[in-house]
DNA sequence: CCGTATCCGATCCGATACTG
DNA sequence: CAGTATCGGATCGGATACGG
């Protein structure tokens, strides 16, 4: 992807950060500290590793996601959220996914949330 | 739009709500109390009425967004947020429309904002 | 003014194969 | 383990025409 530098509206922005199908999943993922690509693509079911990595690089591009390579073999590398606008859109994401969990109670599927330990059953 | 009943993680709700090009931006367009289809429509740069009432119907199924139609001729309809989930997701999205802010004051993309009026020049 | 239907190019994303 | 390249079906979204 390349980046566009003629934005004129933040929410544009937005909505090119966070468009597609992995990219609040991921960022999830790494609300808990920093995460090696294999980690991630462990954590997240149904990924391909062509889509994390693809979704990984615009996250960087836009400054919610940074990467630490160690070096050595076998290779290692971590993802992390950014201390300033990746930790600040956990925090709207979080409010996003209450309004899910409260949306999945209200239409009876409130067991699902259950399994995963979400909420207390 | 078909909506799902076999959601497993509200994330993918989340995903479901505010994906597509013309969610965030329809949602912020009634942060300020209820728009009729034409004022939307007027508000919105460049969205057809196509997108701006297949976009509506999803945002109403999800629970954000509500409509009051007036009777009487000229036909005359109003959509506003929830007051739960609409305005909650508001919340939301004005902390990643500061996240957008910041990308672009970091990016040279200032003018545009003070264009726009969103911050002081 | 409000809403629906269809056609069609652009984009997304999963599968797969391959490199360092 | 980490990352790139390509192909093809599914979905998205713009234009346009039509109906309440």
């Amino acid at each position: 992807m390349k980046i566009r530098t003629d934005y004129t509206c933040p929410l544009e922005i937005v909505h090119d950060i966070i468009k597609g199908k992995w990219k609040t999943i991921i960022l999830f993922q790494l609300k808990n500290g920093s995460v090696s690509l294999s980690g991630l693509e462990h954590g997240i079911e149904g990924i391909s590793q062509k889509m994390l990595l693809e979704q990984l690089r615009e996250l960087q591009q836009f400054g919610l996601v940074e990467k630490k390579k160690y070096s050595g073999y076998p290779l290692h590398v971590e993802y992390y959220l950014s201390d300033d606008k990746g930790i600040r859109m956990i925090d709207a994401l979080k409010i996003m996914q209450q309004i899910g969990i409260d949306y999945m109670i209200e239409n009876g599927m409130e067991e699902e949330l259950k399994c995963k330990g979400i909420i207390r059953g």
